[in-house]
Formats: structure tokens, C-alpha cells, sequence
DNA sequence: GCCGTTTTCGGCCCGACTGTTTTCAGTCG
């Protein structure tokens, strides 16, 4: 039982709960509290028998603790297989299909024997279903599109695919409407949430009317969902839901706090202002007294009249974030800028795509000042990885090359295996000839918890190692593909890298994205320090540093917890000692 | 169900759009 199903029970109490009518404000607990377990950094199920520190998090009381604590040690939960029992199966399946609600769903199982999408989508084209109260015609051809069109299609995209078209976008309404300001991608995008639902895009005019329609009528839209004076709502060719919000630019502070969320992070504000007296929606704050509106050109400007320093985007998570700010103890977030190094890159040596000297460029380019190249070991057959005679040979290119690129310091690096059982592909000799060794799991992904977790820490204790590449291996859905995560315990990982001087990479390949923020997040709270590495295969993956940085930022890390953003001549300190006095080194 | 510089009881965020309705319920974000 992990937080993601602990997540899904109380999201699916909510629900049944709303269907038998109980206070809304009771729903909503368990919905936040499936949010709170969705995003929380630690595994609830291993602090679940101490029931005050589950209470202790915010938005998590007593009862809500206890079905914790069930679920925890027996993998059920008797409230909720009771609740579940007094409706029919497969009733929330329904509630997943976009526009039916609650309400709908119940009419639909009572009153026509609806109990799944299948039987729906019949029902539909038998014409039963329109007949229902309050559903017509319309509403039910709408519901029928939904059904096909989420057939075609998975309903989250990797942020990499999803922010460059986001950008696409927004420069595509800059030139349609030069007269249009302060366009702006908002939502989970701009909170950099590693897949997102759909894209939300801003922007501020005196003629909003003008700008929805165009938009909607673009010719990459394929559906329109909605369409209205400062709203519109379209689902692209790829298959991704756009919603586009226009309102007047004396209120866009407002209007992009509201509409990058998250949601919990904007009701955590409205309460906020509401006991001032204030109350907040995406035009301004409005004195409940007086009925004055107030305006605001920025998001800085709501914060601080909410009494708040701004909040970066990246934090917006309720995760404390705003008592944080309240106590004026904010972090201030590591940045893409602050970042010198590479220690993760591949050449055709293995399996990246182009010569070292096109990966020196493009680094070089982009301000790196240190760059490790390093190829697979000879394990990664597939990968064509390195022999040792190879590797050696791959070592004199480094040396031949640096005296070609006097200005950025070229490393001699490797990803290599760890084997099965800890060991890697590399013995001691070979490994002592490399600055940085990053050992990876690329095999054996199936092991149980406890034997890859003490795989993982062999390869920890051996002194040559200098992070572990993407620990969990996880891949996310990228239109075709995607690969669970290794089951591995992260609490004793974590606390083994500062044990053993070893550092955690922040993986930026896109369909990575390795470690994830609530990772990093605890990661950093047991004292680990990261590399943010982009494992690029090409030149053009390269810049792809930005959204492991991104994950940084949304792990709350300052620049002290991430080790390449030191100096070169640092850098090179920090590998040139010993191991197990690195950390300490960080501290001085 | 959760929570507390106003509270252990009595509050609990806010609005747009749609389609079905004659004033608003349902859904979504």
C-alpha cells in the first residue's frame, strides 16, 4: 500500500460520500486529505503506527488517521468496502468520463441500469440517456465525444512534450494579437508538475471576446469544449485540452496567482484573505465590507497584500509552503542560471547519438564550465557500452580533447552497471582511473524491496561512486511507453548518501524526470545532496537541465544542496577528496 | 471531517460556462 493508493481510497470515499449526500465540507476533507497523501513526501504506511504524526500533517485528523492506520496494517479499510457495498460496481468508473458528475452518475446507474463506460456509450447512442433530468440532447452528444476521444489518448502528458507546445502556443497568440499583454502559460505547467492534465495559457486585453474566438477557431483545434467572452476551452490535434483565459490587465496579478494553483495553494489563500476580510478571486481582492475591489498588476503585489513574500510557482503545493512564508523563512530556489556542470552526458563511444566534441559545443554554449563524459560500462550490452580496453581508450580521447577545449573542463566519467547483486561492471583499477562514476540500475528492475535496496547500497559504500543515476528507473508515459518505478525504501537510501558521502542524481531527461520532487523533497530533509544531470544522448537534450532544475525547485532546494552548481576549481576539490569527507566539505 | 491571534463549536473558496430551464443545477477548474 503505497501514498498513490492510500490516495486513490480516500479520493474514492469522497466521492461515494457526495453520492449519499453528505455535508460537502466532509467530502472535501477526504479529497484534500487524497491530495495530502497523493504528495506526501514520505511513505505514510511506515509512519502509520504512530498516530500523532500522522495527525501532525496538516489537513489530517483523527478519523482520517485511523483509516491510515487500517489501511496500513491490514490493506483494507472496513468504512470503505462497507460504503463501496451500498453502490452498485463500476459506478465510479462513470464519474471518470468528463461531464458527468455525481449526481448524473447516480440518475444514470438508478434510473437506467448504467453501471460502466460501455453500457454508457450505448445508452447514449440508443438515445435513453438524454432523457435523464437535466441532460438533453447536447449534453449527451458532448459526453459521447468525451468517451472516444479519452479512448484515443492517455489523460496526463510529460511536462517536456507538454511546455514546449505550451510556449508554441503563447508565441502563436503574441503574433495573432500584438495588442494582447502579458500572455502567459499558467496551471500545473507553470508549477512544473512532471506530467500535466492540460495547458493553460493568459493573457490580458481590452477585447477579450475577439481573442477566445480566434482562438478556438485555430486550425490545430480539433474539439471545442467551451467557448465564452474570456474563456475558451479546446482540445488540440495531439490530443491535448488547451484552456485559454483572457481578462483585463488591471487584474492580471490576480488572475495568474488564481490560475496557476494548485488549488489547495489558492483555497489556502481565499481563507487567508477571507480573515482579513478580504475575500480573493482572479480579479482582486474585494473588501467584503465595502465591496471595493482592489486590483493588482502582479502576483508579488496579491502576496504582499495578503501580508506574504511571493511564492515561486514551484512551491504552490501545500506542503506548508504559505505558514513558511508567513515566518518569512522562504527558501530561495536553486535557478537553471546557477547551474555550472554536467555530470551525466553520452557519445556515440555508447549509445548517444553524436561525437563528444558536438556535446563540448553545445555545453559550451549553454555556459557549462565542467562537462563528464560518461558512456555506458561494457554491462549494457545493448548500450554498446565500454570494455575496459575501450574505457581506456575513451579516457586518452578526454585528455586528447581538452587541449582542444582549453575553456570548459572535460572530465573522464562512466554510468556504470550495478550488477544484480551490488557489484559493478568496473573493478577498483579501472574505476580509480575516472573522476566521476555514476552507477545506475539498468537490469534485474524486478528484485524485491530488500534485495535491491541492499544492491543499491553495496554500490553506495564503494568509495569510486560518485551518485547514483536515476534511482528508481521509472519511466513516464510518453505516447507509447512507460515503466513503473524499482521498489526500493527510499528513507534508508537517502540517509545513506550523507553516511556514505555519495550524492542523489536529478535526472532531467524528460521521460525521466529521476528523482521526482516529493523524492528530492525528503531526500533533502535527511540531508542528501544532489547532481542535476541531464543524461543527454545528443546535443539537443542538453538544455534539458532546466526541468531537472525545475524538480529541484519543486523539491525546495537552494544551491547549497545541489553540488554542481559549485565552481569548477571547487567541483573538482570536492571529487579530489575522499569520499566520506565530501559532505563535510560542503559544510564550510 | 478538520481546525483555532474570533472560536473545542461553528465555521469551512470562488466563479465561468453549458444546457435545461424560466431562475438555476450540474460540472469543471
Amino acid at each position: 500500500m503505497d501514498n498513490a493508493q492510500i490516495s486513490r481510497v480516500f479520493s474514492d470515499i469522497a466521492t461515494l460520500l457526495q453520492l449519499e449526500g453528505e455535508p460537502i465540507f466532509k467530502t472535501r476533507a477526504y479529497s484534500r486529505a487524497a491530495e495530502i497523501a497523493a504528495n506526501h513526501p514520505v511513505d505514510l504506511v511506515s509512519i502509520a503506527s504512530d498516530l500523532d504524526a500522522l495527525k501532525e500533517i496538516p489537513g489530517i485528523g483523527n478519523a482520517i488517521s485511523l483509516k491510515i492506520q487500517e489501511l496500513a496494517e491490514t490493506d483494507h479499510l472496513q468504512f470503505y468496502e462497507d460504503l463501496q457495498g451500498r453502490f452498485p460496481a463500476g459506478l465510479l468508473t462513470l464519474l471518470e468520463v468528463p461531464g458527468i458528475g455525481p449526481k448524473t452518475a447516480l440518475r444514470a446507474s438508478e434510473d437506467l441500469g448504467i453501471f460502466s463506460v460501455e453500457t454508457l456509450e450505448r445508452s447514449i447512442e440508443a438515445g435513453e440517456f438524454e432523457k435523464l433530468p437535466r441532460v438533453g440532447k447536447k449534453n449527451a452528444e458532448n459526453i459521447l465525444r468525451h468517451i472516444r476521444s479519452q479512448r484515443r489518448q492517455s489523460d496526463r502528458h510529460m511536462l517536456g512534450m507538454a511546455l514546449p507546445i505550451a510556449d508554441r502556443l503563447c508565441e502563436t497568440l503574441r503574433r495573432a494579437f500584438p495588442s494582447a499583454s502579458n500572455i502567459s502559460i499558467a496551471g500545473s505547467t507553470r508549477r512544473g508538475v512532471e506530467t500535466v492534465g492540460d495547458l493553460d495559457i493568459l493573457c490580458t486585453s481590452d477585447s477579450p471576446s475577439e481573442i477566445t474566438h480566434w482562438f478556438a477557431s485555430m486550425d490545430e483545434v480539433t474539439d471545442i469544449l467551451g467557448q465564452g467572452d474570456t474563456k475558451a476551452s479546446v482540445v488540440l490535434r495531439n490530443g491535448l485540452q488547451v484552456d485559454l483565459r483572457v481578462a483585463p490587465a488591471e487584474s492580471f496579478g490576480a488572475l495568474l496567482l488564481y490560475f496557476s494553483g494548485s488549488k489547495q495553494h489558492g483555497i489556502n489563500l481565499r481563507s487567508r484573505a477571507q480573515s482579513m476580510g478580504l475575500s480573493l478571486n482572479e480579479y482582486g481582492l474585494t473588501n467584503v465590507e465595502s465591496g471595493q475591489l482592489e486590483s493588482f498588476l502582479t502576483e508579488a503585489a496579491v502576496y504582499e497584500r495578503l501580508g506574504l513574500p511571493y511564492i515561486p510557482p514551484e512551491m504552490r503545493e501545500d506542503r506548508g509552503e504559505i505558514q513558511l512564508a508567513d515566518a518569512g523563512e522562504l527558501p530561495t530556489l536553486i535557478e537553471v542560471g546557477d547551474i555550472r556542470g554536467d555530470l551525466h552526458v553520452h557519445s556515440n563511444w555508447s549509445d548517444g547519438r553524436t561525437p563528444i566534441e558536438e556535446m563540448l559545443v553545445e555545453a559550451q554554449n549553454l555556459g557549462r564550465g565542467y562537462i563528464a563524459i560518461t558512456d555506458h560500462s561494457s554491462g549494457r550490452g545493448v548500450a554498446n557500452g565500454l570494455s575496459d580496453e575501450r574505457l581506456i581508450l575513451h579516457n586518452e580521447e578526454i585528455d586528447r580533447l581538452q587541449a582542444e577545449f582549453p575553456d570548459i573542463r572535460i572530465l573522464k566519467g562512466s554510468e556504470v552497471d550495478i550488477r544484480s547483486n551490488g557489484s559493478l561492471d568496473y573493478d577498483e583499477e579501472i574505476l580509480s582511473t575516472l573522476d566521476i562514476v555514476i552507477a545506475s540500475v539498468h537490469s534485474a528492475m524486478s528484485q524485491e524491496r530488500s534485495v535491491m535496496t541492499e544492491r543499491v547500497l553495496t554500490a553506495m559504500n564503494n568509495p569510486h561512486v560518485t551518485a547514483i543515476g536515476h534511482l528508481t528507473t521509472r519511466l513516464l508515459f510518453d505516447g507509447i511507453r512507460s515503466r513503473d518505478p524499482i521498489d526500493i525504501d527510499t528513507e534508508v537510501i537517502f540517509a545513506a548518501a550523507s553516511e556514505t558521502g555519495t550524492l542523489m542524481e536529478i535526472n532531467s531527461s524528460t521521460k525521466r524526470l529521476d528523482l521526482k520532487d516529493t523524492h528530492i523533497f525528503r531526500a533533502r530533509q535527511l540531508g542528501a545532496k544532489f547532481l542535476i544531470n541531464t543524461d543527454a544522448h545528443r546535443p539537443s537534450g542538453l538544455p534539458d537541465m532546466r526541468f531537472g532544475v525545475t524538480m529541484a525547485r519543486r523539491g525546495w532546494c537552494e544551491t547549497h544542496h545541489v553540488v554542481n552548481t559549485l565552481p569548477v576549481d571547487q567541483f573538482v576539490r570536492f571529487i579530489e577528496t575522499p569520499k566520506k569527507q565530501r559532505y563535510a566539505l560542503l559544510e564550510e
